[in-house]
DNA sequence: TAGATTGTTAATCGATTAACAATC
DNA sequence: TAGATTGTTAATCGATTAACAATC
């Protein structure tokens, strides 16, 4: 195990993952697993795995591998999902109410403790189980609560001010589903920012390059053959 | 302009970052911006930002910086957006149902042609404009229209099996909102996951890890001087 | 024991940053 | 013209991969 070594924000993303993957293969039954069977069935070398996991201990056995259910178990508590974690949801729109009535908070060791509206349409009712709040109330609510995260769903345009206004009130952390950039500034405030547009565009981005190079490559094809390159007719 | 030189994936992420910053830029009226300027106004050092636009042409103009207007066009541009692409949706979900009344596909260049679910309660119904129609249907209406991408919002434990079909059917490109991991094997298909949870996990170790170092600063703090430090009272 | 596979150190690769000539 | 700032090349930094001794 290295020590004072800083640990890099692309480890720490990809243990989600590898957690997923161990719990699917508990599900399955499979008891043990290589670094070189995991790498491969995740599209990751078996060197970048055990690098990943040596940051934080020695999980595995020479000879053997690692043990599906207790890798899982150190993972999950490098993750922090030993401890639980409270949040309040701010905005019940679409978004806020697919992630309320949706999302598997449990799972993430979250559990959510209230939500709130600005709309007097919404105020008052109840979304699987919780009463969404009047948004006025939030400063007298967090006096009480001091929930670790906040999540924000409300509409772009009010998104930053939000933010803003929970970091003066002493959130300090933010998962944001608005399509605005929320940044910290120079506060130990954590954002983190799930930008469906940017997934969205980045996707668009490849379509687009791998439509070009088929152009390319057909056009090549016919420069040099006069004829152009059968497809498969798949639909 | 470098030609023939693998553009990073970290690259191409950026891209909807710095189209979203100018976007801003433009709606305040901004004109021109130096890459110095608009690093700083995002976290990026003006290297990398003129590192990146290089891949793609010559957008600025030495002494002067970049025409806001002009960079997003291109940006726009190198992003394909000035192509419309279309998409299917499946699985009419809270997640599902969230996108189509919510999400501006129109942004980004998408156009939502069809929704699909299974259910005999939401087949018929009309989401924002939009008939839901029968899963059972997929096969005949890809059969005539080729939507450019696939977005996967049905339950988990579907999703892979679901995928698989709608590859085979023809689709090359996922947006999977499920928390199951969608790949392409070794096919063309481009996937790109949007896994909440993977998210939600990152932004937990990152306070976990910040309440952690606050106990350890504050403990060296105790025994160097026998007393605790003042915290600032937020709440 | 022999084979397998870890954890770690060293080598390589790629991405970011710095520097600067070109030029608006 | 002088100052500013680009685009690009070179230097640095960090992340990934390879190699291998340790050992189950």
């Amino acid at each position: 195990m290295k020590k004072n070594v800083k640990i890099s924000d692309n480890t720490i993303r990809r243990l989600p993952k590898y957690l997923r993957k161990l719990s699917n293969l508990q599900s399955d039954g499979v008891q043990r697993i290589s670094s070189f069977e995991l790498g491969n069935s995740l599209g990751n070398t078996p060197s970048q795995i055990r690098q990943d996991f040596s940051h934080f201990g020695n999980f595995g056995q020479q000879g053997y591998g690692y043990h599906v259910e207790n890798l899982q178990e150190s993972i999950r508590e490098i993750l922090g999902l030993d401890q639980q974690m409270s949040a309040i949801l701010l905005g019940v729109g679409n978004i806020g109410q697919a992630l309320m009535k949706n999302f598997d908070f449990t799972l993430c060791g979250v559990q959510l403790q209230a939500a709130f509206d600005i709309d007097p349409g919404k105020i008052g009712n109840t979304v699987n189980g919780l009463v969404v709040r009047d948004q006025a109330e939030l400063a007298a609510y967090l006096k009480n609560a001091k929930p670790d995260l906040a999540i924000l769903c409300v509409p772009s345009d009010v998104a930053v001010e939000l933010a803003g206004k929970l970091i003066a009130l002493g959130i300090e952390a933010i998962w944001n589903f608005t399509n605005t950039e929320i940044t910290a500034g120079d506060s130990e405030v954590l954002v983190e920012n799930l930008h469906f547009t940017d997934s969205l565009l980045t996707l668009r981005y490849y379509i687009a390059k791998r439509n070009e190079d088929r152009v390319k490559k057909e056009e090549k094809y016919l420069r040099s053959t006069g004829s152009r390159p059968k497809r498969p007719q798949l639909f």
